[in-house]
DNA sequence: CGTCTGCGTTGCATTTAGTGCAACGATATC
DNA sequence: GATATCGTTGCACTAAATGCAACGCAGACG
């Protein structure tokens, strides 16, 4: 029995969890296999399998089963892994208040963007916003609704826009900004002249630039065609927001899309938005989403605070 | 303005904390200088110091201000001292479920021990405990009754045990057994025969082994010296109990001790106890201190239970 | 039934980063 | 103002982490 003897142990007993190793870790278990991960962090598979090894050995205890496809977390990995992501929530809080004490003039903030029209949006609001906090670090990652939902649930972001969405889980709606589809158009067309709201029919003789299906929006246009049996004249399809402004500018035609997209445009009158007689269209909205209960860092409160207001100065404008 | 972009940042924004990094940091805080960091660390100063400097850098802010005698912690600091704290404690946590997972076939409890005596205490309870549970390492340091407040108060400690401690502070004493200081005498010598209690006159008579004043025991009989204005003679003082209590079976003459430390030896009747006619040396005990509210490790609240059982069995014996 | 593709693992040569040593500059104390 | 103590920096060196290649293993497929 050693008494006052910190230093030396049976196998060698860790106080505390390397960094690097649990963070090979905790991707090796995200991706599912250590190949994967070890892509993800631009090293060798030996590396990570060493890693993970040494992990293992450090708190004595198995924390991945070595499957055919890849790996999985045993009852002790998921038990580590828990820990790790409290453990990033702690930090982000700690990291939040060394951004406060530099006076908010670093920091960063992680956004979940559904449909790619979104990230629009944000290259707006967020020009704006930056110009105040410069040196802050944005991350956007953007994907579909469940997506968002998906990256807000785990923590990956600290709150996420998206369209149409319902707040089902466990998340929570911020704001809402009702964002109708409109047609847009050019001012100098016959588009520009027809009575509003537009009918159906009327909107079926305009040439249109529609996103792709693989968008929310594009998908919901989409759906509006065959409910009406319809056609409409997608002149273009595209998975660019530019594309489709650009498309309108050239006065080749109209879009449907969010009036908020084309905010300067409409602003200085080189376009023109029109409704739609279209009900689904019409109660289409953008909902500012976050998982409450979680501490967010201050500047990712101050964005939100600036992204809220804006949209519900736009909200049915 | 980037999106979708996680590996490229402005200076290198690091999602976690380096560990090695990170302790050293902590370990310097806790000595006040660098230099005694790197001394407990085995380490040359110059990496301390450059770790501390890398961890700045890391996070982006001053984390310690460099003065005279050492170093303090600054606002930043102290956050994130408060995290790593935190983060230990969670460890433990998680550490103390891979014990429970491995059967509670490994672990580690730590021990703050008042005075030197309990040391000898626990070299028996703890016996009994280590053959159940082998594979079980105990951290066992030993000091003042105020070290062992500290250590528990500062989370170094899982429990405690000291002599004469008030539970001032946020502690709280599991269990608290009547340990009065004892005449302990061989049988055999006329010392065995003098009536009960023992007077103080008596006492002075009887050639004694006892505790340096370094140790709470050894003050109290000292103090007792002094306020009953008499003089005890002590043929031996150390700093050892194993030779207070070879002094008595060598019959040399008798020793100033709690019974419990020479429990074995009252069984086989090798050395015998007799009750002192003193107010103070009646009412001395042992505490077993925790800070409430921390969650201790299954193994820790096992022995925790097998001390308290063991303490309130002999507490009056 | 053999091949083939994916996985994790191991051995060895190389590179990287961490360390020790020594000298230096700064700062309170006497 | 001399001095002792502390943190910092430059440089040579050592130890640890990595990359590369080959291997063992299991399921998929012809």
């Amino acid at each position: 029995m050693q008494v006052g003897d910190s230093s030396h142990f049976g196998t060698t007993v860790t106080s505390s969890i390397d960094t690097k190793l649990s963070q090979t870790f905790l991707l090796t278990c995200q991706s599912g296999s250590m190949r994967a991960a070890a892509e993800a962090l631009g090293i060798e598979p030996s590396s990570v399998s060493r890693q993970i090894a040494q992990l293992e050995a450090q708190v004595a205890i198995k924390l991945v089963e070595r499957g055919r496809r890849g790996v999985r977390a045993t009852e002790a990995g998921r038990l580590l892994l828990q820990y790790l992501h409290s453990q990033k929530i702690e930090l982000e809080t700690v990291m939040s208040e060394f951004d406060a004490l530099r006076g908010l003039r670093r920091g960063q903030v992680d956004i979940a963007l559904g449909d790619g029209f979104i990230s629009d949006f944000i290259g707006n609001a967020l020009a704006e916003f930056s110009a105040t906090y410069p040196g802050v670090t944005y991350r956007l990652q953007s994907g579909s609704t469940a997506f968002v939902e998906h990256q807000l649930c785990e923590d990956l972001a600290h709150f996420g826009l998206a369209y149409n969405a319902r707040p089902n889980q466990g998340l929570q709606a911020k704001a809402r900004a009702g964002q109708p589809l409109d047609l847009l158009v050019a001012p100098e067309t016959d588009w520009a002249t027809l009575p509003e709201p537009i009918s159906v029919q009327a909107l079926g003789q305009i040439p249109l630039a529609l996103l792709l299906p693989g968008f929310g929006i594009g998908a919901l246009v989409r759906d509006a065609e065959t409910h009406h049996s319809i056609r409409f004249q997608a002149t273009v399809e595209s998975n660019s927001i530019a594309v489709l402004r650009n498309f309108v500018r050239a006065r080749m035609g109209g879009t449907i899309l969010p009036a908020f997209v084309v905010t300067s445009e409409l602003a200085d009158g080189s376009i023109m938005r029109k409704t739609i007689d279209l009900l689904e269209f019409g109660a289409a909205d953008a909902t500012l989403l976050v998982r409450p209960g979680r501490r967010l860092p201050e500047i990712a409160l101050k964005l939100m605070d600036h992204l809220c207001r804006r949209m519900k100065a736009m909200g049915r404008g």
